[in-house]
DNA sequence: ACCTGGTCCCGGGCTCGGTTTT
DNA sequence: AAAACCGAGCCCGGGACCAGGT
């Protein structure tokens, strides 16, 4: 921790000093940490396949996998960062062009927030350094030339790192691929993925957290989200254990605890909150970043339904939905199957208790206590009755 | 055969950037 | 310079149709 760390914890401190809670980003799934936690030999892995940037060369293409909660993103952001800045500004091996435009870029275009041609296009061009991307109202092809124009001169070339390819809706890799086609030779991608099927010249593959190391993780994170000395150290030992190498559900977890202790005005982040906490990050959950993502009025359904009775059916949660919001319960039903499509709603079998098929029933399948404390659709406490109905008091840690 | 759950798709309205007309 | 218009993607509503159960 260094001064400035210091001395900005001291004033939140002063600020609210009945809030155990400082600073709930710093526990968020969603945030990359620009040092990345135990993971060094990872580092120099990707470093060794973009050497010849340092040449100024375009590196090969390069395929980074492994299991969810890995840090695969995090990795990539903090090093493609860290490259774009040291390669992009002045420095050492700036190339930049008198105008101050950079020649060489590190992009990373994330498909959870560009699942579509159009913007996929936009993301990239931001990340290109593009200040004004329309986000209506131009076609998909004038996006293209402009990705084209920034890419077309000799000896530029742009590193793309495209995450999450696998979760989007209207892209996988061959449509990545076209699109990137007009400047093939100026570009290298980078995939990151759970398991890719593509011919990269170079693969990394990244292994779950040791235990040890993901109790560091969680230890970092949470001394400078929270309140000193408001957690045990071997109480994160056990979340990390439990949820096995999974950094992801860890945090979930973590900042749920966090988020329970504060709402109570708790002094401390104790074993039952943590407890409760774990019973809100289901067994299989997609990636929070995921849920957020989506469009408010999904969002504000995934809320509305944390708040109803546990378990509905598909019909159920549609009418007591539409009725909480401004949405039709046909809608609302559409929503209700396409996120279950989409993995962010579990349907599991009921059973018959009138003629026709059965229904499935909805359960959450994303760490809802997290997203309560993240998303501004909905807060803390309107999940507390879900958390007490959900924590079972025989739960043994 | 009948009923209900589940999937798929399309029309239309909305917002907003860009273009043409006044 | 302002207003009207056009067209892009996105979102909602709803209907047609298929699947699975009694």
């Amino acid at each position: 921790m260094d001064l400035s760390e210091r001395i900005e914890r001291r004033q939140l401190r002063t600020r609210d000093e009945e809030r155990i809670l400082l600073d709930r980003s710093q526990l968020s799934p969603t945030v990359h940490v620009e040092e990345p936690v135990g993971r060094a030999p990872v580092l120099e892995a990707v470093l060794d396949a973009v050497e010849p940037a340092f040449d100024g060369r375009l590196p090969p293409e390069l395929a980074i996998e492994g299991p969810p909660g890995v840090g695969k993103s995090a990795i990539v952001h903090a090093l493609y960062r860290a490259l774009g800045d040291g390669l992009g500004t002045a420095g050492s091996i700036a190339t930049s062009t008198r105008g101050g435009r950079p020649e060489r870029w590190f992009a990373i275009v994330d498909c959870r927030h560009a699942g579509t041609d159009f913007s996929f296009y936009r993301r990239l061009l931001l990340q290109l350094g593009a200040e004004e991307v329309p986000a209506h109202g131009v076609g998909t092809d004038r996006l293209r030339e402009r990705v084209t124009e920034y890419v077309s001169q000799r000896g530029q070339w742009a590193v793309i790192a495209v995450d999450h390819v696998e979760e989007a809706d209207d892209l996988d890799v061959e449509a990545v691929r076209e699109l990137l086609a007009p400047v093939a030779d100026a570009t290298s991608v980078t995939w990151l993925g759970q398991s890719l099927d593509v011919d990269a010249e170079q693969t990394v593959r990244i292994e779950p957290y040791r235990h040890h190391a993901l109790t560091d993780l969680l230890s970092q994170r949470c001394s400078r989200a929270v309140r000193t000395d408001a957690f045990e150290h071997d109480d994160l030992r056990a979340v990390a254990a439990q949820q096995e190498g999974n950094a992801h559900d860890a945090l979930a977890v973590a900042l749920g605890a966090a988020l329970l202790a504060d709402n109570e005005h708790a002094d401390a982040i104790a074993r039952p909150h943590f407890v409760a906490a774990g019973e809100a990050v289901p067994e299989t959950t997609v990636h929070l970043d995921r849920v957020l993502a989506l469009p408010e009025n999904r969002r504000r359904v995934l809320a509305t339904l944390l708040q109803i009775e546990l378990d509905p059916t598909v019909a159920e949660a549609a009418t007591a939905i539409a009725e909480r919001t401004s949405l039709t319960a046909g809608t609302v039903r559409r929503f209700c199957y396409e996120l279950a499509d989409a993995g962010v709603l579990a349907r599991h079998g009921g059973h018959a208790d009138a003629r026709g098929r059965d229904p499935s029933h909805l359960r959450p399948a994303f760490p809802w206590l997290a997203f309560a404390g993240l998303d501004d659709v909905l807060t803390v406490d309107d999940v507390v009755d879900r958390v007490r109905q959900q924590t079972e008091p025989t739960v043994s840690w």
